[in-house]
DNA sequence: ATATAAAGTTAGGTTTATCTAACAAATTTA
DNA sequence: TAAATTTGTTAGATAAACCTAACTTTATAT
């Protein structure tokens, strides 16, 4: 059984490579940067998780999933996401505050546990952030939409996920007025630095690139 | 915050003094056997818990709990027949498989969570093993009742909580034809050892004095 | 193409929770 | 009460997950 921290590289691992769209390769520096953890520390556990079959990696090459590592991350993220459905769905937690607690249920080990709290929610296809659960069997239906970023001057389109799952990034949509399902209107965009403005219910804001990139509409 | 270990080391001190009816005190090497760790490991978790003025403990003397302590042992009790009630009411888990879910479950922190909890399943007293559930305030409403052991003979009584949460036992419960709020007759005892013949919905058995100190009635 | 910068690795150290083996204190028993 | 047993403690080791500091390899930029 995986500790609870090789859990956390594995998803970790998961979100930079087959989620972070046109990337399958990650590097040490920029996985130990998303788990808070120093790079020397990262090193040691992808000698461990390498070891285990669990990562394709050589030293001072690109890191990646291996098909077991990839099933072992899918299912973390499954747990998490399910757990953020049910706290939000059946716990009036917010769009912000079930991502912290989610974080330790998801290390919850017990295959009984998640297929009854799948079957409690109905088999969810999205959680609350209108990101992607995947099913029992670790397939995962919806695929990541494009940015607002991407969206044309004038056109309008609809929240369908955030990537970006900090309580601060996720307030922060909450202010500019977004949720999941808002209809946004691109306004404009600055050439020179991505900057867009965008209207939501009636309200104006001001974007950066970055927020931009971090918003999935359709 | 407290370590997942320090919490199962007061809330197993929590059961083997308070709840443990007729001894408020104990020793190393029983703390330690509850524990499933040496005398030597449970030895330097005493000194570094009379530390942080969880436990009252001088070498070669007996240990308990101060107020602080208990406070935090009933937090984790608590927790731990919050989510057994919610597993057993809520996802059908069965009598002997709600412990050890639980006993990951219970080191979740969110007061948030343990709120909404105790509200979803509507502020329950007992959990499915008969146990007091300790209210928000710490508070314990229902006091450990007599054992099937000082049952007279002849006297019919019911069942409402066991002491021993491991799984062989409370199937060996089940397989007596025992479950929570089940009547039990007793019929004989043996003066030598204890040994107590009942009967249970037209079944007689046979049950150990063991068993029987185990088996809380009204 | 080489110097500099960035990325990655290694060595050695810390903390937490565990262990074994040896020892000390307290209790029981003959 | 003295010996034997049980109970409790200490010292020294180990493994996991983290750190800092120094070093090496790869990439970048003039």
């Amino acid at each position: 059984m995986l500790s609870q921290t090789e859990e956390n590289y594995l998803k970790a691992l998961f979100h930079l490579t087959t989620e972070r769209a046109s990337k399958s390769e990650v590097g040490t520096n920029e996985l130990a940067a998303a788990l808070n953890v120093k790079p020397a520390t990262a090193n040691d556990m992808l000698k461990k998780l390498k070891q285990k079959k669990l990562i394709n990696y050589e030293k001072y090459g690109k890191i990646s999933l291996t098909v077991a590592g990839r099933k072992q991350a899918i299912e973390v993220v499954r747990k998490h996401r399910l757990w953020e459905t049910f706290l939000y769905e059946k716990f009036e937690f917010t769009w912000d505050e079930v991502h912290e607690v989610a974080e330790q249920l998801e290390h919850i080990h017990s295959s009984k546990l998640i297929e009854k709290l799948d079957k409690f929610l109905n088999y969810p296809e999205k959680d609350p952030h209108g990101d992607a659960i995947p099913n029992a069997k670790g397939e995962i239906k919806i695929q990541p939409g494009k940015t607002l970023l991407q969206v044309a001057i004038g056109k309008t389109c609809k929240l369908v996920a955030v990537r970006d799952n900090s309580a601060s990034f996720l307030q922060y949509v909450v202010s500019v007025g977004l949720g999941l399902s808002c209809k946004i209107r691109v306004i404009s965009r600055q050439e020179f630095d991505g900057t867009t403005e965008i209207e939501v219910n009636g309200k104006k804001s001001i974007v950066s690139q970055k927020f931009a990139e971090n918003i999935y509409v359709a």
